[in-house]
DNA sequence: ACTTTGAAAACAAAAAAAGTTTTCAAGATT
DNA sequence: AATCTTGAAAACTTTTTTTGTTTTCAAAGT
């Protein structure tokens, strides 16, 4: 009755770079020095397997929002570091792995399209409707709007065929991304506050 | 009996993005707009598909390794250059592509190996010796060992759990290893060309 | 000496992919 | 216009692979 908490995280790293399809259960066994049965005596199918891979994942994810959200920063800056954790986590997120979610755990597939299009879309809303409270974020911008133009760019970042012929850092693209977009809904207040904290902090792309 | 000449490009994208295992050959025919049919036409299975793909992969190679002979640079710049299309070459073989080459076709995994460690290594190891020739590169450097070394740098490179945390793009990484490389194989002349060089040939990663 | 444990391997059942054939409609040919 | 050809779409069979279960066996602990 061991393999669950420690061999889950190499569970996930093979899940991530091989795919789910190339990793079949004999694979996996072998990666991992245990038999598969030891594998199903913790997990009913391969399915509950990924399942829990990918939940696991969400909830990292999860925890990462809630602790952003307990410090005292100001919105601008909550809102910058929520995109570059987002853009962090997704990056683990590879074409194979996404195809093959999306082929055979279509259930999750969608779990993860939700948590992305509502969870994580209504977290960077409420972030921009406070930084209009808090008179750096322009009130003409509609935040139901600009959440999910926020969405598209981080999927723009993980597309293979956008950006990555350029060979640039990701930090380097995340970065223009986010002057751009930032620059683009701030009050002059906003981006003096912008500019102040930016120094300060110190993003992992 | 069309098929052939445009739409194997699309087949390579498609295996060397999902992976050979995650693209079967109904996925492959939908992608591309054809029925299974056509794809059985021009190839008998799909081990000659994948067969193809790869050796044209090879063949793109050798012909650019071909080219770079014909030219008239000094065999500093030529390693450099070939070394440049080396990485760029086989930055397209993801962590998947290898993994299913290796498992489910062992012989094209194989041919790869070699063609690596045979013809690649053979054609970088006369360079080296050419360069010993011109007095550019020391005579107490062993051509067949620093040939190795070099193909061993470019596993490094392409490896995702040795420079990719890094975040760095691939042309700083591997700017840095050339400059180790080519500073410690040269004579005092061999780096005074290689700075001159350097300088003039545009070096794409 | 006797359990327990779990890797390794053999196994059956199920699923999926490969490869073949049939169907059918749109274009070309006569 | 009638016929032929083509090839996508889909139905189908066969083969292979994978899943999930069971058995075996040896090393560890009791």
């Amino acid at each position: 009755m061991s393999l669950a908490p420690t061999h889950i995280h190499t569970v996930r790293e093979l899940f991530f770079r091989y795919g789910l399809k190339s990793m079949t259960m004999d694979e996996l066994a072998k990666q991992l020095g245990c038999s598969k049965k030891t594998i199903y005596e913790n997990y009913a199918d391969k399915k509950v397997l990924v399942h829990s891979v990918l939940g696991g994942f969400l909830d990292e994810h999860r925890s990462e929002m809630a602790a952003l959200d307990r410090n005292h920063e100001n919105a601008i800056a909550k809102l910058i570091r929520m995109a570059a954790i987002g853009f962090q986590k997704m990056r683990n997120l590879t074409p194979t792995i996404l195809f093959d979610l999306q082929k055979s755990y279509p259930e999750l597939w969608m779990e993860l399209e939700r948590y992305r299009k509502e969870e994580i879309v209504e977290i960077f809303k409420r972030l921009i409707e406070r930084g209009q409270h808090e008179g750096l974020i322009r009130q003409e911008i509609d935040p139901s709007v600009v959440s999910i133009m926020h969405l598209q760019h981080t999927n723009l970042l993980l597309d293979p065929v956008v950006f990555s012929h350029l060979d640039r850092p990701l930090a380097t693209v995340f970065h223009n991304i986010m002057e751009v977009f930032v620059g683009g809904i701030t009050t002059s207040q906003g981006l003096e506050v912008w500019n102040n904290t930016k120094a300060q902090m110190n993003l992992q792309p």
